[in-house]
DNA sequence: AACTATACCTGCAAGC
DNA sequence: TGCTTGCAGGTATAGT
């Protein structure tokens, strides 16, 4: 489900409903997810605390807490969180349960189990699940010479180093295809290739389409009031991304499809050309 | 060091 | 209908 759109749509719609809310218990499923639960930790920071904050660094979600922890949710591909009434019936896949204090629960459900929870004490307990992640794409430090500083004399394709999330925070395999086509940069050009100008182009891009997704609410689903959820609209204005063999919305040549690190990835080949540069 | 492949899971759609 | 195959929005790791 989720790239940093998404998760912060889903942000978005849970702060209103969390802030001031006290959770007054919690359970979980037996399933392991991709970090085990932490059932210690929830029982000695969480329980009984009030929340004062939802935030979000890149594609996690924090949930702070009065005495300075934090329940930090990852949702993978398939994790989806939402407020449901305690009764509401329970479904497949619903992993953890936040009870509050007013009759309705936070729950997080996933479907493949690649999502996670952890919960940090402290504010250094919290900066050090952050350490390896780079920087927040839409935040001011993102720019064109901390791209080209970054990717050094890296030969990576481009398209993987700005999935690298050392580098660049929340940016995942929908959203990159998308950028690179608005910058008119191939995805299999080398990062270390990309001229200053080009990276200018690149972060313009990346701003724009990631701000784009979150006012249309994410090219998914944000289900996080009540159970029937809301389908986000971005996917109407995806240019290449899962578009094979249809036409280029800008040259009306076929979008092309390849896989790089075993991902998807789109592009047309006539507005993103892959430049031949000896260095 | 840099980069790629693989593993982790379930569900769905397409093809036979 | 039922089976098999391939694919899916992420990331840590093992391997080259």
């Amino acid at each position: 489900m989720p790239e940093l759109p998404e998760v912060e749509v889903i942000r978005q719609g849970l702060s209103p409903h969390l802030l001031g809310r006290r959770i007054i218990a919690w359970r979980c499923s037996n399933k392991k997810l991709r970090l085990p639960m932490p059932r210690k930790a929830l029982t000695s920071w969480v329980e009984s605390e009030e929340v004062v904050a939802v935030e979000r660094r890149a594609k996690y979600i924090l949930i702070r807490l009065a005495n300075g922890a934090a329940v930090i949710f990852h949702l993978g591909m398939t994790g989806r969180l939402g407020l449901f009434p305690v009764r509401s019936p329970r479904v497949k896949h619903d992993h953890v349960r936040l009870l509050l204090d007013n009759n309705l629960e936070l729950r997080f459900n996933d479907a493949r189990r690649f999502g996670s929870i952890q919960v940090a004490g402290s504010r250094e307990g919290i900066n050090d699940i952050f350490v390896s992640i780079g920087l927040e794409p839409l935040g001011r430090e993102f720019t064109a010479t901390y791209l080209l500083t970054k990717a050094g004399t890296r030969h990576q394709p481009v398209k993987n180093f700005l999935m690298d999330s050392r580098v660049v925070a929340g940016v995942g395999n929908i959203y990159v295809s998308e950028i690179l086509f608005c910058a008119g940069i191939h995805p299999l050009q080398p990062a270390a290739d990309l001229t200053l100008k080009q990276w200018q182009l690149a972060v313009r891009c990346c701003r724009k389409i990631l701000r784009q997704a979150i006012v249309c609410g994410g090219t998914t689903i944000a289900d996080y009031v009540n159970a029937g959820g809301e389908a986000g609209y971005f996917q109407q204005k995806l240019q290449v991304y899962g578009r094979k063999g249809q036409p280029c919305r800008r040259c009306k040549n076929p979008v092309a499809r390849i896989v790089l690190a075993g991902r998807s990835s789109f592009f047309c080949n006539n507005c993103q050309r892959l430049e031949k540069r000896q260095s």
